[in-house]
This record gives C-alpha cells, structure tokens and sequence, in this order.
DNA sequence: CGGCCACTTGAAAACCTTCAACCTATGTGG
DNA sequence: CCACATAGGTTGAAGGTTTTCAAGTGGCCG
C-alpha cells in the first residue's frame, strides 16, 4: 500500500507550509518528515496502531471506527491543513482507522517525547490552537443508531465521565428529558419512551433524574 | 448571577487538583483563578462573548448554540476535569454558551498571551493532552435536523474546510454516498435521495460525485 | 465482454416526531 | 399549612420521515 520513502523536513522550507500553518513560518520551529504518498484506499494507520501525529498535506483521510457488532462508522474527515491522530496522545492508541479517500500526502509531527518540558512551546502552541479549531473529534458516536441505543449510550458515557466510585451506585442526570434530546437530536418524548424501554430490559434502573447501571441482575 | 470573589491560586495548593490534572502537580506550574460558584442556571459566559478558558472543578456545565433560527441545540457537556471555551482561543470568541447544570465551580486558565513563545511549555502540554483526550467538541450541529439539512449541511462544511478558490467551482467529494451516510447516520439511499432534493431546490448541482453550490440562480 | 462497485429508484414497514392531555414535584404567596 | 402556579415529566394516538428490501442502471477495469 504505501511505497517510497519518508524524508525529514523542516515546515519553514515546504512549499506548501502555508496551507498547513497558515502563515509563514521560521526556521527550525516546526520539524516534521513527510510520508510517502498514500493512493486512494491506502491506510495511513489502523484502530489500535501505536500513537503518533500526522498532518494532512493534500488529499482527504476518512477515520472509521470499528465497533463492538464488527460494523464500521466513518467518524470524521481530514482535509489539508488538519490533524490527524491528536487523540492516540491521550489514548496511548489510535482511536479509529484513517484512509484515504483520494489520493493524499500527509507529514508526520514528532512530538518531542511528551513530559520532556518547555522546550517545544512554539510547536505545542501551534498544536493547540489548531486542536482548538478543529472542526469535528470522532463526531457523535451514536449517530444513526435507534433512540434506545443513542440514549443508552449517553448515559454511559456520562457515568464514565463522572467519576463515579462504584460502578452499582445511582447517580442524578443534571440534565432535564429535553437537554438529553436537544443533544442526541431526539424529541424529549423519545428520550423518556428510551429511558422507558431501557428500564423495563433491566439495563438500567430510572426514577426521575435518579438512573443506576445495570439492572438487579448485573 | 454570580456572585463572591475570584481568587488567584496555584493548581498546586488546591487539595483537588487530581481531580482536574489527575495526577500530583509541582508548584508554580499551573496558575489559575478560582470563580465565585455558579449555581444552578448560572452562565459561565455567552455564545460571542470574549475569549477564555476554564476548567471545571465541580459540578456540570451544558453547553448550548444558539442556532440562526432562534432555537437552541445543546451541544456538549463537561465534567469535572474537563475544559471549557478551548474553541474561543482559536475563533477569538465563545462557540457556545455555557450553563451550569447543576452547582458548580470553575477555574479560569490564563493562557500566557499566545505568541510569546516557550515560557509555558509544561502548561501547554497538559491542554493539549487534556484537549486531545476531551470526549466531544461541539458534537455533530446537525443531529436532529432532516436528513436534507444534514447532507446540505455536510456539503457546505466540506466546501468551506476545502480551500475552495471560487465558491462558484464545482468540486468533487472523494467519500461515497455509503460514507457520507455512515458520517450522518443516515441509510446511503437517503443521502441519495437527499442530494436529489437538494439538487431539484437548486441549493446546489449534483452529477456523480461532481458537486456545485448554489444552484445556476445563485 | 463480464464482473464489480457505486449509484439510483420504488414500495412497504419501522421508527420517530408531533400534538394534546394529564400527572407529579417543587416552591411561592396567602 | 394549604392553594396555587410552574416546570418537568409521562402517556396515547396520528402523521411524517427514514430505513429496509429489492430490483435495476451506469461506469470502470481486468
């Protein structure tokens, strides 16, 4: 899939640094080594594979996910200018798939081993503000999945993120019927049917805003 | 609204500083300013408002867009650790609005005036770690809307994110009818049938993969 | 030319939204 | 302390949108 060879640049002499930074750059500040050309189909990287960064040069990347069923969701694109795995940094792994939709060139960012110190400033405030702008992160996972399945999985969502103690403990939805639904894009009269329905398959317990994981028998 | 005092700390000193940094913290390496809490209801700050970043203490905070129909969608959530108005710094104001959801407290980072240069290096280390690892931005602006809206909406978000030279070009998408459906959450015959419409409107002109915004009138 | 893949179209079924009514909890003023 | 007002929550039925299934078309490459 992928031929040739990978050479070590610095942004400031790439032609094309403009359309990556968006502004000119000095010299020695952004250090990064251009992979070889992917064709369309080829894969930059895999679910799974080690960290690393990469920034999309010309092209298109598609990022796909593997879910649990074994079926695959396309979670975001890349176009020239974008990012691609910022996420393995805080994961250890990369979070989805990314291949190319057409014909693509992309660079790979050294991060100068994370914890190493100030010295990258320039670079990692470049990053940052980039991350900032991003325009999508894995967008919404349980887009076009059922109501019930949408609303199942916020609410384990919010239970990860909330640092609960014990998985058993009931905890209270800060959100109101029409806030969950405002934000999975459902009616508040289908999130409260889900809750319904969720609760009578024992997958969670609801009294109000009062939900508990799992049913009695988990 | 908000009422009481803000005080200047450092991460450091704060005994729940492993809640927001998840791990212990030199001194002097993160220096952030502590918000009168927010009841419940509260706003952080409006969708337009000026610059800043926060993280959260305790408590939840909703995120909401104000949409140009007058209606609100909410957008996001954060949870205690978790950053707020990260955007702003590369959109020079606030994506959203943010309200407390339930009683909560915030601290304000001051993002050493961006530009100049290594001083912060560690500071902004730990935010883009905690940005590449934050569970959501500003999810999908289009769950909810008709599958119509949604496949306008993606053509008009890719066509900008292209650096397209003349709005009038028409352009080609590299994803497939499958894709673009796997993306929205939609079956690929409603992104067909989607297009159609969209195309019979003349919001835009579609042959293939070939798309033209606004129709011959625009 | 044949095969494959993407794309398109039609009809039935499933799902979600909408509308409307009603219920419950909470908090306020009398 | 009770009556009432309000906001959130719940339930049912009708209607619209989307999915699914099935069949057929078009282009590209061996």
């Amino acid at each position: 899939m992928r031929a040739g060879t990978a050479t070590e640049t610095d942004c400031a002499w790439c032609p094309s640094n403009r359309r990556c930074w968006g502004e000119a750059l000095p010299s020695e500040s952004v250090h990064a080594r251009r992979e070889p050309p992917l064709e369309r189909g080829a894969r930059l990287f895999e679910q799974g594979d080690a960290a690393g960064l990469y920034i999309v040069s010309s092209g298109c990347l598609v990022l796909r996910v593997s879910q649990p069923d074994g079926s695959q969701r396309v979670v975001g694109l890349r176009l020239p200018g974008e990012l691609v795995g910022l996420e393995s940094y805080a994961h250890g792994q990369q979070m989805y798939t990314a291949q190319a939709a057409s014909p693509s060139t992309v660079c790979r960012l050294h991060l100068p081993a994370l914890g190493a110190g100030a010295a990258h400033g320039a670079l990692l405030e470049r990053l940052l503000l980039k991350s900032a702008a991003q325009p999508e992160r894995a967008s919404a996972p349980w887009a076009g999945l059922p109501a019930v399945e949408r609303v199942a999985a916020f609410i384990e969502n919010y239970s990860q993120r909330a640092h609960l103690s014990a998985r058993e403990d009931p905890f209270k939805l800060p959100l109101t019927r029409a806030d969950i639904g405002s934000y999975l894009g459902l009616a508040p009269e289908t999130v409260v049917r889900a809750l319904g329905h969720l609760s009578q398959a024992q997958r969670l317990a609801v009294r109000g805003r009062t939900v508990r994981l799992g049913g009695p028998a988990r």
